[in-house]
DNA sequence: AATTAGCACTCGACGCATTTGAGTGCTAAC
DNA sequence: GTTAGCACTCAAATGCGTCGAGTGCTAATT
């Protein structure tokens, strides 16, 4: 257990290495208005942070710089998560949700855009993805004699849509007849069920206008990727680069890993649902708390919003683990918020 | 007018360059089997390459390194750009083009992809873009009483989808009414002229279903951009952080603003959106030939590609200066005539 | 006239010693 | 418990000599 004049002590601490990004001396924190201690007295409650493991020295006679259990500590007992957002913060947050955008792909890039510009960091947002949502129709747009257009849009206006080349042999209208079946018997079947209902119900309509088993379940194989569970939830980068204007990723041999790993989709997608397992709210991992490896040197912090009480997305800032902690806190917490009900308001119709 | 052998002296500094990334000494190329030339002979042509700026030295004492000068004298006369791609190369390429993609986007992605992993630097798609689709199918999913989903199928292929919330007071089999009239009269028309024939077409049966001009031209606007020419290209990045392998750029303040300009998938377009000016294929802009500041210290290589003749987009590589300049015109040539042929057998119908 | 050997010269890179100064730990006094 | 004082440490900056790759020039060679 901490002092408080240790807590206080390792707040100083943190939150100048925190603009400064260099080691922080005794005689920097006796300087502090608000604490009339000396030096020799801050370099003793230093020495034994330094022994508690909170802090660390980079060389025997520099300056203390915050372990990252020094950040966990400050994290969970010293960033008071709800206070107030700047003025410049919120306003610039409010004016992104009052923006009228129509197009919801946009809504997550600009949010990811925005995260990075507030922060200095990079911006992450996943989603959304809403999971109970229920087939609203089936559209199959022929091309030409080989190909159409599946289209599927779900009861929360989501669109998927993909090509397919048609089995040799099967008739245009007897593919109309089928979308209609499907639409008559399987709007409102949710889309996680979709693939085995399918199956089950339509089967034998569709292995009787084919007339061969084998050609129908091609044909249902590629139809089903559009309709299936595939909506993968998408991620949304922005200010990628900003880590180059970190001070601890000067070298290019550090930056390279990390923006490396940005540029994999699939891996941050991983990383940002893997969100769920934590129980603070914004969630914040920091350094090797960190699954991935190569974030060892970088903090992220994620919060998810939500559509009518059930998490659909996650958004997020990834940064060095030397980051405005309090601060983008508070802003996750805030544009989750925002998030959350400009999607609900969308799904539920306006 | 260069000599043969001056030709053949800036071939070998610009190859011998272009893989070590150190300036090149005359001992270095008198070394050259099929040249018996000594060092002295050489560093006095060397000397006079420089003269005329095709080379230049970094400092006094040191090896000479190509001008970009010399770089566009190397690409227009000393490339042979319909030289054999490597085995490797060609075994690569073809390979992505026989794997059978039934997504479209996908295609563009991978070979972003792939341009990059062959080259090391960074590849770029745009599009495809096919101007003159026509209409196929128009439809509009409603959702809830207030908001639906519109979604436009053009000939070949692509889909479009935006939701829009209706104006009040209109109903909902109005709009169905609407969209059988649209499907009805339009079908087949090119897409450019869609807004214009919508509006003078249509115009009157949606006042007359709407009752109030205002309003229905509310609601054509709202449909508009999805239909209308709004199917702006698309760029693909591959392989961006490939930047930061090369020697050029191991200072994070040069790569910064590159990778700053990749990220910015507008003014990226727009670069590649101009190739169309130049008059070789693949174009070559090197370095400050680049209309785009920050690439003075890359190269841009693109080329494009045709459905039935007609380009509908462009394939790229961003680089350093320092670029292996015939290996990668050969590869995007190749690449570009790949994903024609590919393009073409889609939209023309398999 | 073209080529080449020879040589003095240049200049960045590298290694090494020196200096500097911010910051520490410890001890003794308050 | 706090603080002043002091010796000590160590990275970073600075200066200096060496090394060597590479040059330009001149004179000899073909």
């Amino acid at each position: 257990m901490l002092t408080d004049r240790q807590k206080m002590i390792l707040r100083m601490v943190v939150d100048d290495y925190v603009v400064s990004a260099e080691p922080i001396g005794s005689r920097t924190i006796s300087k502090h208005p608000n604490l009339g201690l000396s030096a020799a007295t801050i370099r003793n409650e230093m020495a034994d942070l330094e022994e508690m493991g909170y802090l660390e020295q980079p060389h025997a006679s520099a300056g203390r710089i915050p372990s990252q259990q020094g950040y966990r500590y400050y994290v969970d007992n010293l960033v008071n998560s709800d206070s107030k957002l700047s003025v410049d913060d919120f306003t610039m947050i409010k004016s992104l949700f009052t923006e009228k955008i129509d197009e919801m792909e946009r809504v997550a890039q600009q949010t990811a855009v925005m995260l990075s510009g507030l922060t200095q960091y990079t911006g992450l947002v996943l989603g959304p993805q809403v999971y109970d949502t229920v087939l609203k129709n089936l559209q199959i747009i022929p091309l030409n004699d080989h190909s159409a257009v599946v289209i599927v849009v779900t009861s929360t206006g989501q669109v998927q849509n993909r090509t397919v080349t048609f089995p040799e042999g099967i008739a245009m209208d007897e593919v109309e007849r089928l979308v209609g079946i499907v639409n008559h018997r399987l709007q409102g079947t949710p889309m996680y069920k979709m693939r085995s209902r399918m199956l089950e119900e339509i089967m034998h309509e569709v292995a009787r206008s084919v007339g061969d088993y084998e050609e129908a379940i091609r044909l249902l194989d590629q139809i089903a990727p559009t309709i299936g569970l595939e909506n993968e939830a998408k991620v949304y980068l922005g200010g990628a680069t900003n880590m180059l204007l970190q001070p601890e990723f000067q070298d290019v041999q550090k930056v390279q890993p990390v923006l490396s790993w940005l540029e994999h989709r699939d891996r941050v997608i991983e990383a940002l649902k893997s969100d769920g397992r934590v129980v603070q709210h914004p969630s914040v991992r920091i350094g090797i708390e960190n699954d991935v490896k190569t974030l060892q040197d970088c903090s992220l912090i994620t919060a998810t919003y939500h559509v009518s009480g059930v998490p659909v997305g996650v958004i997020g800032v990834v940064g060095p683990t030397r980051m405005e902690y309090g601060r983008v806190i508070r802003l996750l917490h805030h544009v989750s918020l925002g998030l959350s009900e400009l999607y609900s308001k969308f799904y539920n119709g306006s």
